[in-house]
DNA sequence: CAATAGATCATCT
DNA sequence: GATGATCTATTGC
């Protein structure tokens, strides 16, 4: 199903194909019901698949629904930040300086908003088809480690606003081994409000971490 | 290497 | 009409 990545830099690329899917298991639906900030530190390390291709999470940005100025949810529900109002387990998807596509994971409960976005991937399956889509020719993590870049790389746009994770062609799995890793915790990025709350959560010294 | 300009449009004032 | 949870290329040191 999943096609061959191209030869890798073993340094970077830490599981092979196979490995991915005897390995890992999706997360289920009660997973994600839980407060922005404790999914999206628990969401690191987990693996990102759209169709035919896929990733691993290594840097994660909670947004809260309450008093959280820099959350889209914050001015409360629009026809954009009604999923970050339903229950929890589903994409949102939005579009961004007139060309980029983010995505958030809900979380929290059903009524209560609050979402995690997706920041930065390490490729593991599909890379010759996210160097086709990036229309890249630099490094492995050059592919995904930035929010529009991911979603560029895994072909994820608006149309999966909605769409629940936990089956169907856009899923989020974890490792029945999960990979230990240290966490780091910063200030998020590119925003105006809160910007020093933090709710940014990394694979500590990861190289696919997204740039300043 | 750091700083900055330009691309480009959905969303909300 | 302004803004923005960004990315890339270019400029300048």
């Amino acid at each position: 199903m999943l096609p061959d990545a191209r030869p890798r830099d073993p340094s970077r690329i830490s599981w092979s194909r196979r490995q991915l899917f005897l390995q890992s298991e999706p997360l289920s639906l009660e997973a994600f019901a839980r407060p922005a900030v404790e999914l999206a530190r628990g969401l690191l390390g987990c693996i990102l698949v759209h169709k035919t291709t896929a990733g691993m999470i290594v840097e994660t940005e909670a947004y809260l629904g309450e008093n959280d100025l820099a959350a889209h949810s914050a001015r409360g529900r629009t026809s954009r930040t009604q999923v970050i109002f339903g229950p929890p387990g589903r994409a949102y998807v939005y579009f961004i300086y007139g060309m980029h596509e983010c995505l958030n994971v809900v979380a929290d409960s059903d009524g209560i908003p609050g979402c995690v976005l997706i920041r930065a991937l390490e490729p593991l399956c599909g890379l010759p088809e996210m160097y086709r889509r990036r229309d890249w020719r630099g490094s492995i993590c050059g592919l995904t480690n930035g929010p529009g870049k991911l979603t560029q790389a895994l072909a994820i746009g608006r149309e999966q606003y909605g769409q629940r994770l936990d089956k169907g062609s856009l899923t989020i799995r974890r490792w029945r081994t999960p990979p230990s890793f240290e966490v780091g915790v910063t200030p998020r990025i590119g925003i105006r409000q809160c910007a020093d709350w933090p709710l940014r959560f990394i694979w500590a010294g990861h190289s696919c971490l997204s740039k300043r």
